[in-house]
DNA sequence: CTACAATTGTGAAAACTTACACGAATCAAC
DNA sequence: GTTGATTCGTGTAAGTTTTCACAATTGTAG
């Protein structure tokens, strides 16, 4: 009775809430259909009614589905109905344009702590929190329940630091450093890598 | 005999790169076999295989892979023995970000045009080029023979900002704006949003 | 009340992707 | 030379994902 829902339907979830969300809030609309969504995000009708039927009935035949009800719906799937707190470790360029980044905060995710090694960026002011030292990982990470981590440091040290973080009891990392990290099956790991994204399209650049 | 090689395919091959580039860098490696480069990776060395496969034959049984020689032929399969100029649109923090980040120019992509529509950012030194403004985007555009932007903008003027570079000649898109974009079936759109990433993992986490 | 258009949820088919497993090649050791 | 350990490239099987297509339901218009 146990059905593993495959990570591919998964990743799509958030799509849909973030074009929902805003085909409410943008357009005023209060329903729309699988059909309506799919042209808004180049899927199809038939994909997006297959991902939504492995969690419930969402839908009305003739309808289509209601914004708000879907919208809630996704966000309990999701676990998005409670709040995370979020580290960042490494307060460099990237770091500090995360940390300012509202979305984040917009939708649940609170950046309460951010880690450095570099004597003159600990202290620093960033928004309304303060660069710590990477000794106090452990100690915050801890104290603040921390689950969920935004690595951002030079690629030679993020598999160390990515032991630490799961050590300390982080689950989920979000790396922009250009290296596989390995981790513990049950830590959840998703990558940025803009240099690989842009060599992918250039093969299709005759 | 026209083969269509999988985009999934084509997206494992810079990741491939990446790592070969470290084996050789950082380990000192010379030769690889499909086995390690998998364990590094996280990835069945038959897959390895068989992607590699798709496009020649760049092994030797019982001896693996001369790494230089493999950097040298997924170059050519990518593209990337050329150089590319790449546009950034919006100067903000993102944007600051990316165009100090030395990877791009490390792999042939030269940053070299930035643009913004705040006139306080327009003139602005960034690195050794210079904010312009969005009216010269066109003309900039095709004199320096840009085919590649990013586009790191608010998500309500990502669409707009999209036709206006596609129509100029841009072929690749890199966007981070949270926003689905729609463009010909011939331009590449690839995408970062770090919202949708971690939303994902959130699911994982009981 | 009926006819019609819209739309869902879903079983089955099709398409795509990954994993298996093996013959053939290579090299080192003796 | 022969043996044994490696490793590739690939045909085939297995597994996964997407698409198709349709019965069932809903709302609207006459
Ligand atoms: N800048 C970009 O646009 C960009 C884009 C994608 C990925 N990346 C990657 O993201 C990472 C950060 O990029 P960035 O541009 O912000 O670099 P950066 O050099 O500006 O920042 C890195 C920060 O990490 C800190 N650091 C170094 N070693 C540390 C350690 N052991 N413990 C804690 N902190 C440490 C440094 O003090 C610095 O503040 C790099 O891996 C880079 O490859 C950057
Ligand atoms: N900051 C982050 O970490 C982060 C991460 C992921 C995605 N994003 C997304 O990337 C985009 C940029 O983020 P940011 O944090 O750099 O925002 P930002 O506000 O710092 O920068 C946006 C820049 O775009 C410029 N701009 C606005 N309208 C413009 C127009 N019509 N033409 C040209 N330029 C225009 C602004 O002047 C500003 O300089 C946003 O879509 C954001 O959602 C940001």
């Amino acid at each position: 009775m146990i059905e593993e829902i495959p990570d591919i339907v998964i990743s799509r979830l958030p799509i849909y809430l973030r074009e929902l969300t805003r085909l409410a809030e943008e357009e005023g609309k209060l329903t729309t259909s699988s059909h309506e969504l799919g042209k808004h995000l180049g899927i199809s009708s038939a994909q997006i009614r297959k991902d939504l039927s492995h969690f419930g009935e969402f839908g009305k035949q003739g309808t289509g589905y209601h914004i708000n009800y879907l919208v809630q719906q996704l966000r309990q799937i999701l676990h998005l109905t409670r709040e995370w707190n979020v580290a960042v470790i490494g307060a460099g360029y990237l770091g500090h344009a995360l940390t300012h980044y509202k979305a984040f905060l917009d939708q649940g995710f609170h950046i309460t702590a951010i880690f450095d090694n570099d004597p003159a960026k600990i202290g620093e002011q960033l928004d309304d929190i303060v660069v710590q030292d990477m000794a106090d990982l452990e100690k915050t990470i801890t104290e603040l329940n921390i689950k969920m981590a935004i690595l951002v440091v030079p690629a030679n040290v993020a598999q160390e630091i990515t032991d630490r973080l799961v050590d300390a009891g982080v689950r989920a990392i979000l790396s922009y450093a250009p290296i596989y990290l390995k981790v513990p099956p049950d830590i959840q790991v998703s990558y940025s890598d803009p240099v690989v994204q842009m060599q992918r399209m250039t093969y299709y650049l005759a």
